[in-house]
RNA sequence: UCCCCGGUAGCUCAGUCGGUAGAGCAGGUGGCUGUUAACCACUUUGUCGGCGGUUCGAGUCCGUCCCGGGGAGCCA
């Protein structure tokens, strides 16, 4: 009976008779000629009615239908030139399902307050549904990427006895009653325990910081993907992140397009991105900083000014390998060649968005990682099982991990990563 | 934690030198047989973020607190 359709799939159906569900996006009226448009999650579309050719009712329906009012719909596709899909339908009939109290948030302009605050109705708009389906895109080119190359996804904890590094502030919670718990900040440690099983692994989960960080490139509760590789060295994760990134900007590419283009997102810069990205060492880049007029002493860390000019520099991502000692992390192994140096990566995407990829390889003697730990005022208890990594079978091995709403914020030309995860939780802003 | 900017109608904002509150949009009513953030006419809507102070008089000046935005620090 009912020809049930999806918007997007309304080209295969032109001259058919079909049913559409969804919501009211917008509706005009010219009198006895009325436009309603239409969304149904995968597109919007232009329905026309007219006085005489529908039942009486079903034309009446029009003045009580408000915007994002449910319904179904019937009608006949027709190829129209001028509709933005290329398609629209002329309606047989109209039946509400509910009829939406005074919507919020008009086909206008809104302050970023407001919208936040409404954000369970934002994602409604075309712009963040846009968004959220790139996101999507992403998240299966990295299962993808992964799974093709026989990586096994191995999930890692949320709740952590302990911080993984000491540095950061950490989100505590009650554990029933008589211990604290916390909410992970990386699942890394855990994926080398996972690596040492099964060789070559990777864990995709929420991650969360309690920093008081107020940037467009800072969430309290992000997504991160981390890999991590027995016997593989730090050359061996750079290229891997180099073949990841590329990866995803094809797929993307390939497939959402139309999403890119609804952002204004230019496509230009993207199709840029090739192998293979220059790679500076970190004392490199201080000579390149230093020509820039950016004076850093050696063995400090980048800020944020420095590492949007080297983003800036380059047309597609670069990698900025071997830091200070001091600037990183204790499980960070140092460079034979300069021990002064540890044997790290950073990926830094260009048009200035900055740190999307992080990673290193470990340390895997015992006895300098139990140095490092001294050195870092770590107390040695509650990472034994981390050292008994070391114990049994130490090998080399390396690993990374890549902010996912940094990327999204990339790849869509966003300002601020907040649109770039469904619900955002930020410092001063924890709902809806 | 620090620095800068902001808070006026449901939304986006204007409000001059301190003189008693405005526009557009949304909502409502009517009109229009091809509209594209449709248009035209008419129309409802205010704890000027809170508290205190100066003043004959405060949206406007001063103090303080709250909330938001941008940035820094911090941050795989």
């Amino acid at each position: 009976m009912t020809n049930l359709t999806y918007i997007e799939d309304l080209s295969a159906k032109a001259g058919q008779e079909v049913t559409l569900q969804g919501w009211l996006y917008n509706k005009r009226s010219s009198g006895k000629v009325r436009f309603l448009i239409l969304r149904d999650g995968t597109g919007l579309v232009q329905s026309v009615m007219v006085k005489g050719k529908i039942p009486e009712a079903d034309f009446a329906a029009f003045d009580r239908l408000t915007q994002e009012s449910s319904l179904w719909v019937t009608g006949l596709v027709r190829a129209e030139p001028r509709a933005p899909g290329g398609y629209e339908l002329d309606l047989t009939s109209v039946h509400p399902w509910h009829l939406a109290q005074d919507y919020p948030i008009a086909p206008k302009e809104h302050g970023v307050d407001f919208l936040l605050n409404h954000r369970h109705l934002w994602l409604r708009s075309p712009r963040q549904q846009a968004i959220l389906r790139v996101r999507d895109e992403i998240i299966r080119a990295c299962r993808d990427f992964f799974g093709e190359r026989r990586f096994i996804l191995v999930d890692t904890p949320i709740f952590t006895p302990t911080a993984c590094e000491g540095t950061t502030t950490l989100f505590e919670t009650d554990y029933f009653g008589d211990r604290k718990a916390y909410l992970t900040q990386s699942g890394q440690l855990y994926l080398e325990a996972a690596a040492m099983a099964l060789g070559k692994v990777y864990c995709f989960g929420p991650t969360f910081r309690a920093e008081k960080s107020k940037t467009r490139r800072h969430l309290t509760e992000f997504w991160m993907l981390e890999t991590e590789i027995a016997f593989a060295e730090l050359e061996d994760i750079m290229a891997l992140a180099e073949a990841l990134i590329c990866a995803i900007i094809q797929r993307v590419l390939a497939t959402r397009v139309k999403e890119l283009t609804a952002l204004e997102r230019p496509l230009g810069p993207l199709e840029a991105i090739q192998p293979p990205f220059p790679r500076l060492s970190y004392t490199a880049a201080l000579e390149r900083l230093a020509a820039g007029g950016h004076q850093v002493p050696w063995g400090e860390d980048l800020g944020a000014p420095e590492e949007s000019f080297l983003s800036e520099s380059f047309d597609r991502p670069v990698l900025i390998h071997r830091y200070p000692k001091n600037c990183k992390a204790f499980y960070m192994k140092p460079d034979p060649g300069d021990p002064r140096t540890v044997l790290c990566v950073d990926v830094l995407a260009p048009e200035g968005v900055g740190e999307i990829v992080g990673g290193s390889q470990r340390e895997d003697d015992l006895e300098a990682l139990l140095e490092r730990l001294e050195e870092h005022h770590l107390p040695r208890e509650p990472l034994e099982w981390y050292l008994d990594l070391r114990r049994y079978g130490s090998v080399p091995h390396s690993g990374f991990g890549l902010g996912l709403e940094r990327l999204v914020a990339w790849i869509c030309g966003l300002h601020h990563v907040r649109e770039a995860i469904p619900f955002p939780r930020l410092m001063d802003r924890l709902a809806p």
